[in-house]
DNA sequence: CTAAGCAATAAGTATGACTTTTTGCTTATC
DNA sequence: GATAAGCAAAAAGTCATACTTATTGCTTAG
């Protein structure tokens, strides 16, 4: 990521912490850090800084950095999500499915309200080509249309805080597809829920287009859930 | 906030950003703040750094610290939603009520599966503390219970993204009281279903839990939405 | 007119000195 | 002996300066 030396010292820092190696309540040294990284002030201080921002650690006069209690961490992040995902993916996509279960019923009520013409054609657009690909069996294209499909509603829910959970619903779409759960050909009543989604929010159907959107996210948790247990 | 120096710089700064005050691609330089804040070139990297960390600039070799699209943002960062509330309340507000609206329901429902015993007994004497205080009309100590009520569902769900919001939730209830647009009592429908959605979660009845917080939150942000136009 | 090379610029890194706050210990007083 | 005042060490926080690296726009050669 950040390409210099503060990413790389950040990333190792940072997944270590995610992943429970200190403790929390244990504290870091800056000058330790300086020593083990080979890193000058400057550049530890930084990363200190970045990791204090996520609500990480805190860094105390006389006592060092404390790393916090884990409930304390700013877990929306998205850095700090990746580090998670590595850390302990089971639990992480767990979290992150009940999420997106929660906040896409609400995006597609307040896009139905609020999208505008041009969501509501490429919205339309990309429920037809998920039923051609489909049909086809090109599962590639299939999910290239259905992560795509899902920013938009997010997107166009008018919600910047849902808008920004795109990147979460499709680490969850292709961790399952990549999980190589999926049959051949996508479950049709996904496909077909797909087009009723669309179909209402062009509508401005505020209450068919969530509950259509609920029974996908409801059937999406059920098999991500499954998933995790092999 | 952070006391120090860094703390006060990233407070300006940060709101300044979050109100628009630099525009998106617009550039700021190191040099620029030393100057302007009187600091010294550690404080302000560390300044950009945390800003970077909250997304809303990227520092570029060459060209300097650049304010990144909005939509970039990281908008679930308790700070810039704090900046953001001083910035355009009402445009925040709305955007943090909807997403209350998505999650709470869920997070009931999470809770009527996996509450301790503990949480569930806190949750049912809140409930009747509700109950109490709104009849004898102490709005204070009505608030704080209902406060400490979405508080514990939040935490009982068992999902540290729903309990992170938990302040997100208080800021909203507390806004809507100290508007006065609350009555000298409480809405009876509302106790009513803060009493039901206890009952629910200790039954362990999810789907019940589930509406029950449905319709709170519902009236809520009714309530809000009406309250913003004033 | 394109491509190669060059120089200016601003972020990024390094180093060392100095300041401030906290905390634990020591000492003086009741 | 318990309590309070004062002292000293430790580590983060701040400052100033020098040096490194990558980028970009311009200039020049083919």
């Amino acid at each position: 990521m950040g390409g210099g030396l503060h990413g790389k010292v950040l990333e190792v820092l940072g997944q270590e912490i995610a992943a429970g190696t200190h403790a929390p309540g244990s504290v870091l040294r800056i000058e330790q850090l300086e020593e083990r990284f080979g890193i000058s002030r400057s550049v530890a201080r930084e990363v200190v800084r970045t990791l204090a921002s996520i609500r990480l650690v805190v860094g105390r006069k006389r006592v060092g950095i404390v790393v916090r209690p884990r409930e304390e961490w700013n877990s929306f992040d998205p850095v700090l999500i990746r580090w998670r995902l590595a850390a302990d993916r089971s639990a992480e996509l767990k979290t992150l499915a009940e999420l997106r279960t929660a906040v896409e019923p609400v995006a597609a009520a307040a896009a139905a309200d609020r999208a505008e013409d041009d969501h509501v054609a490429r919205l339309v657009a990309l429920s037809e080509r998920m039923v051609a690909t489909s049909r086809a069996g090109d599962l590639d294209a299939f999910m290239d249309a259905d992560v795509e499909f899902h920013r938009l509603i997010l997107t166009a829910s008018g919600n910047e805080m849902f808008a920004q959970l795109h990147e979460v619903v499709e680490e969850l779409l292709r961790w399952r597809a990549g999980h190589g759960l999926m049959p051949v050909h996508p479950r049709p009543v996904a496909v077909r829920l797909h087009c009723e989604i669309a179909e209402c929010i062009r509508a401005g159907d505020k209450v068919r287009a969530e509950w259509a959107m609920r029974e996908l996210v409801a059937e999406a948790l059920e098999g991500t859930l499954e998933g995790l247990d092999s």
